[in-house]
DNA sequence: CGTAAACCTGACCATATGGTCAGAAACCGT
DNA sequence: ACGGTTTCTGACCATATGGTCAGGTTTACG
């Protein structure tokens, strides 16, 4: 074996590893808070001795870092459905049923996401700066060439990026609430349905990118 | 002076301090979390002694926990527009504006509420069940009514609901994320109120509550 | 095998933090 | 001015936690 696929066999080891380790570590962040999270926690959940985790991520807040970087990624992606799309009324509905998605799949990730901007962004303010005000401006043109063509109302579309985000997000940061108004259990694949139906309902004929709004 | 007028002023000056650090407790939470925050900083906060906190209240989870409840009731009697209104674009249009508000003159208690139920609801899960969940199915049978009465589509009330306190509570608990992608100042007064219209044109003309969707 | 590198871990340490307490200070009616 | 009550506070303590480290174990490969 040369050098190459002994270090492609190490590297890989090491990154099933970290990645065990973050998974571990995004579901004690998002259920206790960075402050409230402890590393000893983190490594009970990874089925790991709490020096290991610190042989793979040095501080705390290294790794912290780590988990959040990765969902930013993770998040940003959701928007490839987004400029492909001949329409308002597609590229929008398939950016909300990705984002809900990921709300369902991924909410630990999306409420340690809201924690972090929450309490100022203290770890991702630089990409905050960088990458999502480009991509939000992106958005933003694609918004306006939509309605420059007549194919939705004359929409602010800075506030309906907001109005998207928050909506969607809302079903994973708070999930818990949710769940609690749904008498305890989380929400069926009927109710996840609805739920994104009844949303894509109202924003799609709210910004008038519907052909002709529903009058069931 | 007769003992009534005696207490009453000290359970004033007892109220004047609790509220001091209440007030300080409130936005130590936001910016930290329940976790992060340090029984320290609240003091340094409300500009009084470590120990004097813990005179007023015995621990940091019972402070911590005044610091929700407070937070919910203020939250609730926003709704107070919602019932007493004659048809949903009134009564919807005036709970937004009222949360808008909610979200712009107390972004930290609605950080501190989000944070709350972010990680499980520890301390409100009770109030959470009870107050929340009747406040909710009566919210729901007022927009059951004006579907019934044809006043606006046939919405599923409970996303519609979810919808709107998304969309509003974001500019409360985004208002880092917002700020940043508005050059880093703040939102004025101009912003705030294109973020309402934004909102409400959206919704209304969503669920069809409104005589003609605006053409502008 | 041998050995060098990578990986793992129990035991340990320094510090930060929630909370306590004895006593000082301020308040208040008489 | 006095005594009792409430309010305040510096000093202190026990504990939890992030992080370290010396030494052990495994892996990779000639």
């Amino acid at each position: 074996m040369d050098l190459a696929a002994k270090q492609s066999r190490q590297s890989e080891r090491r990154q099933e590893r970290e990645a065990q380790i973050l998974k571990a570590a995004e579901k004690v962040f998002a259920e206790a808070g960075f402050g409230g999270a402890t590393m000893q926690l983190i490594a009970d959940m990874a089925n790991l001795p709490k020096a290991n985790l610190h042989y793979y991520f040095p501080t705390k807040e290294a790794l912290y870092r780590q988990v959040v970087q990765n969902i930013f990624q993770f998040w940003l992606r959701a928007a490839d459905v987004f400029d492909s799309a001949a329409s308002p009324a597609e590229g929008i509905g398939a950016y909300i049923d990705a984002k809900m998605e990921i709300s369902r799949r991924h909410a630990a990730g999306s409420k340690v996401w809201a924690s972090e901007v929450m309490h100022g962004a203290p770890v991702i303010q630089d990409t905050l700066e960088s990458e999502l005000a480009e991509w939000t401006e992106d958005r933003i043109k694609v918004i306006r060439q939509w309605i420059d063509q007549g194919m939705m109302n004359d929409i602010n579309p800075r506030h309906l990026l907001y109005m998207l985000w928050a909506t969607t997000q809302h079903y994973a940061d708070f999930s818990h609430q949710i769940e609690t108004l749904n008498g305890g259990k989380p929400l069926d694949n009927a109710a996840w349905e609805a739920a994104k139906t009844s949303i894509k309902q109202i924003i799609l004929t709210g910004i008038g990118a519907l052909p002709s709004p529903p009058e069931t």
